[in-house]
DNA sequence: AACAATGCTTCTATTTTCGTAGCACAACAA
DNA sequence: TTGTTGTGCTACGAAAATAGAAGCATTGTT
């Protein structure tokens, strides 16, 4: 259970933003997040956005994240709570920092 | 390796913000340069900032955000690059909102 | 009744991560 | 010269996380 105020993993402060880190530092978190940003999903739509990860996991993960209050679950399927799409939109500016760090890098497909 | 422009696990496209998410998605990462921001660090400074990562893993992360020319070596130790830099600047704001969570959460230690 | 879609669970296999131990090198001290 | 200390790592077995495929129960539709 990775939750603000918690020791986690590498840090027994319960720092929150350790917290955090130990959440979006397991796989999928993150993406998860992102992807529910225009909108509720379900549990194969989300699935598939992500590219097929395995429903074990993935549910493991929604569990995660329902705990933590960042998702909920409607009848349209998953969606971000209030908390959680405040996460996202705080997120956001990264997508400007990628592609500068793409081009950066130079990197050829 | 994980870098922009090349596919990445659940993701073909190559899209920047996804390569930077399968990056911070992999344990460690996000928190080993969240320890950079303040200044150079050894290796074995670093790892027991992490709380003692395994050198094995904390090595292999090491070369893999050297790769993605987020951090860079110096006589000083392990330091963030002006692009490592500026992704933790974009990440600031996060420390705000943790707080927030955590109170909105209200967990007890 | 048959079919399709949903939200999962279960299982085994592979990959990652952990944890301890230790090596090779450099700087310094005795 | 011989320690000792600090450094950046590598090696290796054990434990935990993730993947991938299969399938089940429920709901709704035809």
């Amino acid at each position: 259970m990775v939750l603000p105020n918690k020791p986690v993993r590498g840090s027994t402060s319960g720092v929150p933003i350790m917290a955090l880190f130990d959440l979006l530092g397991q796989r999928w978190n993150l993406r998860l997040m992102w992807e529910l940003r225009q909108g509720p999903k379900t549990f194969r739509g989300l699935q598939s956005a992500c590219g097929g990860v395995s429903p074990s996991v993935m549910n493991g993960r929604l569990k995660m994240l329902s705990e933590a209050k960042l998702i909920v679950q409607s009848d349209q399927g998953y969606t971000l709570s209030p908390l959680g799409a405040e996460l996202m939109d705080e997120l956001d500016p990264l997508r400007g920092w990628a592609k500068k760090w793409a081009s950066e890098i130079g990197t050829k497909a």
